[in-house]
RNA sequence: GCGAGUGUAGUGUAGCGGUAGCACAAAAGCUUCCCAAGCUUUUAACCCGGGUCCGAAUCCCGGCACUCGCACCA
């Protein structure tokens, strides 16, 4: 929004700044203040609501220290470090790796080889031929020493993980049927090499994901896609297009069904919490952009004072992430799904270990092990043994009617700093006249419900403001209670973090038992009774509409 | 991480060798019965660490942070 800046009224009004400044800070890093937890909370818990009104959604909460081997099967290991080499002369900077294979070598990831191969090849600087430095590596992941000798674990780069290595017990919560999603809410970590623009590129940051489990022959979710919101949908091949998420699936440009329908899903969650859907695209990743697991990714874009901003990706994760997992823990991590019965011929091999061991009595374990890695034949004390002999092939007529399959997984993601940072922008509002600037976010992300004030600090209004305020809180309505400052003074005050209502006690509450009730958009009042402020909260008793 | 620039009360700024002004905000009081009013009073700052100098917020060096470019962004 022009004519504000966001980040000065966040610092002044505790919605959110930067960590550690009384040390001096430490970039990459922002706090959240009295305002900006609250908003950021009801945030959570519209995302929430959203998701699980789908019904076949459950959450889950997992530990942000995570286990190694999870990175290594997920990908995230090998990219762990980032190779950078800068020219000496124009100080361009390339990764060290992309240099050398560039040149038609195979890489191996290590500082000293790679080095060792831009020096022996000669390469220089694609821009101005000059020499180039050494190779630096950058982490790209926050390491946690456990102790001396042990290996490092790590501080999850995403909060995906946990959501495929406990496949199993979700698919037993879910009664083993398809589709379902888990959803989790939570911190990432990631250590940027330079974090900017305040909440847009942090090093901990606040993440709300989604995985949906799906069989990949019936990839489809429960319901259909929105039809009635229509948004911008840029494709890779740059077309622009206006069209709902079902429109946008049926004419083919967005592929899966998933996919379309959680962009329709998170079209009705930006729309709730304020986000103006004028100032929002879905792009497609080009190919070259697309992450080391995804064969479709779309964006969810916000114009904010920064540019177009990330906000959310939905990306196609196919069975990437559970296939390595198999892979790298050796476990049953398939779904199954019903298949017609059928009788099939199943062989299979017995190891006859009578006959490994009268014959090689000594050396029968070499013999089983060679057999148990597959190899037809073997050599011992220089005879070749045919192991073929030492097994017995059995073959079974069984009845079927299951088959494994590895599920595809869609995964929408939301990047909660950034959809807090498009929320500021989008709804900070300003008076041209008079330079007034007020906060204009839905009541469901409201930090408090309102504000209770006495008109003036004297003459009774003051208890029976306090009165009221203590029978609000008793309510569980969140609430202010403000005696500070001239009443005007106070209406900013609150306008300014985005409190929807204002309650004034004047002269006539004490006569009449009522009060009046500010709307913070449109400054009108209204009377009402003490006892239906309750019912008057959430409501826009000015147009009869809800908020 | 590199290059350039910038760090002064909560916020926005002035001062640029003699230890700091202003505005807004905040607090106390007066005033005012409804949209950042006024008056009085108060609280409150030179990013951190070295160096030069009789004396440093000011000059120099290092660090940290921010802004803009470059690079990075699983």
């Amino acid at each position: 929004m022009k004519g504000v800046d966001q980040e000065e009224i966040s610092r002044r009004r505790g919605i959110y700044f930067p960590g550690f400044g009384i040390y001096g800070g430490l970039s990459g890093l922002f706090d959240y203040g009295p305002y900006g937890s609250r908003i950021k909370d009801r945030v959570i818990r519209l995302w929430k609501e959203m998701m699980f009104s789908e019904g076949n959604v459950a959450e889950f909460d997992g530990t942000t220290i995570t286990h190694t081997q999870v990175l290594k099967a997920s990908g995230h290991y090998d990219r762990f470090f980032d190779y950078s080499v800068e020219c000496t002369k124009c100080h361009t900077k390339y990764r060290a790796d992309d240099l050398v294979e560039k040149a038609g070598i195979p890489v191996t990831l290590n500082r000293q080889w790679l080095q060792d191969r831009i020096k022996e090849l000669g390469i220089l600087c694609e821009k101005c031929k000059g020499e180039l430095g050494e190779v630096k590596i950058q982490k790209l992941m926050f390491q946690v020493d456990q102790g001396e000798d042990t290996e490092p674990l790590f501080l999850r780069p995403e909060t995906a993980q946990g959501m495929f290595i406990n496949f199993k017990e979700y698919y037993r919560f879910f009664r083993e049927k398809m589709p379902f999603a888990m959803i989790t809410v939570g911190r990432g970590y990631r250590n940027e090499i330079s974090p900017r623009r305040a909440l847009y590129r942090l090093r901990e940051f606040n993440m709300m994901e989604c995985e949906s489990f799906f069989d990949p022959e019936n990839e489809k979710w429960i319901h259909d896609p929105e039809s009635q919101i229509r948004v911008t949908f840029l494709t890779r091949e740059g077309r622009e297009i206006k069209a709902s998420p079902l429109e946008a699936h049926e004419k083919g440009v967005v592929k899966s069904h998933p996919m379309a329908y959680f962009m329709g899903l998170a079209l009705r969650f930006y729309s709730s919490v304020g986000i103006d859907l004028e100032r929002l695209r879905f792009r497609q990743h080009k190919k070259e952009e697309l992450s080391h697991y995804s064969s479709e990714t779309w964006d969810a874009e916000a114009l904010t004072d920064i540019g177009w901003i990330e906000i959310t990706g939905i990306a196609h994760r196919g069975n990437y992430d559970l296939t390595n997992h198999i892979k790298s823990s050796g476990k049953d991590l398939y779904a199954q799904r019903v298949i017609p019965k059928k009788e099939v011929v199943q062989k299979t091999k017995e190891i006859d270990y009578q006959k490994i061991k009268s014959d090689y009595a000594e050396s029968s374990a070499k013999i089983i092990n060679a057999i148990k890695e597959g190899r037809k034949e073997l050599d011992m004390d220089g005879k070749t043994v045919d192991l073929a002999v030492y097994t017995n092939e059995r073959e079974e007529k069984v009845t079927v009617d299951r088959e494994n399959f590895i599920p595809t997984v869609i995964e929408p993601a939301f990047g909660l700093d950034r959809i807090m940072y498009t929320i500021l922008d989008h709804n900070l509002s300003v008076r041209e006249e008079s330079g007034y600037v007020w906060l204009k976010i839905p009541y469901g992300i409201s930090p408090y419900d309102a504000a209770v004030l006495p008109l003036m600090n004297k003459d009774d209004l003051d208890s029976r403001a306090n009165t009221i305020f203590e029978s609000l809180l008793k309510m569980k309505f969140s609430v202010l209670y403000d005696d500070s400052g001239s009443i005007g003074k106070r209406y900013s005050r609150y306008d300014e973090v985005g409190v929807l209502y204002c309650i004034t006690v004047d002269y006539d509450s004490l006569e009449k038992g009522d009060v009046t009730i500010r709307h913070r958009d449109t400054r009108e009042q209204i009377r009402i009774k003490i006892d239906d402020i309750p019912r008057y909260l959430g409501t826009n008793p000015w147009n009869g509409k809800t908020n």
